[in-house]
DNA sequence: TCTTGACCTTGAGCGCACTCTAACTTTTAG
DNA sequence: CTAAAAGTTAGAGTGCGCTCAAGGTCAAGA
């Protein structure tokens, strides 16, 4: 138990991506070349799990695969990236506080919307008076 | 001025999407045949002007185009379907505080990120005491 | 040993939401 | 009157993010 290694099928039921869409994920540079057993099966270890998690977390909050890619890539290099990597985040971060204001935004209309259509349906299953 | 209709450029600019846009649009019923000149360039009403509106609060908010087609039949089915398009308007409602909220949950969680950066790069900085 | 199921690679296909091309007509400014 | 800008259609093309098909290899249980 507590497995050392994920073989792409467990990881695929733990992440809920689909064996298909991992290898996709590696071949577009998101996972780094992960380790193989001697016959050429994938073995994923705990750092391309947590890895795969924070992907997944900038994914949901809508960064293109493409910047996720840029990301991967300056943190491949090591150390001296530290800085760029910390302003692309930031950057993010400052699109994510819009995304959410916009859309709180658009959930407050949306409310008002409802609201009408809450009087309209009052007002009609109400033809006669009492 | 206060044009009683608009072009298809005029409403391309007012709204921020391409002429190509707008016609894919109607051609994907999405806007409703639109009035015509005698020698048929599309005008557009204020009602359609709103309606559009209308539609991109919704595609702001993530719905899919094949969503905001279902809404924009029953709108044209008229009065019966009113209870419908609550229905439909509400569920979308709650999966916009579903997303809002994972989008926070995201955001928060990026701080700590952030934080830790700014730790590593206070430490990088400052390598000789003082 | 056989079979079953998980895994491998390469490359094609798909769904969404546009975006553009080509060939043509209409409108507008000078 | 004419040139350029803006409009029309049908249909092809694009970019993103997967998703799958084909044709194999490998591992484990009956």
């Amino acid at each position: 138990m507590a497995n050392k290694f994920l073989s792409i099928g467990e990881l695929s039921r733990q992440s809920g991506l689909s064996a298909y869409t991992l290898r996709y994920y590696e071949s577009a540079g998101i996972l780094k070349p992960v380790g193989r057993t001697p016959s050429g099966h994938r073995r994923y270890h705990r750092e391309d799990v947590i890895w795969l998690d924070f992907v997944l977390r900038l994914k949901r909050t809508g960064m293109p695969l493409a910047e996720i890619k840029r990301y991967a890539r300056l943190r491949a290099q090591g150390e001296e990236t530290t800085r760029e990597r910390f302003a692309l985040l930031e950057l993010h971060r400052e699109r994510l506080a819009a995304q959410i204001a916009e859309l709180q935004e658009s959930a407050d209309a949306l409310d008002e919307k409802l609201q009408t259509y809450r009087d309209m349906l009052a007002a009609a299953t109400v033809p006669e008076d009492r």
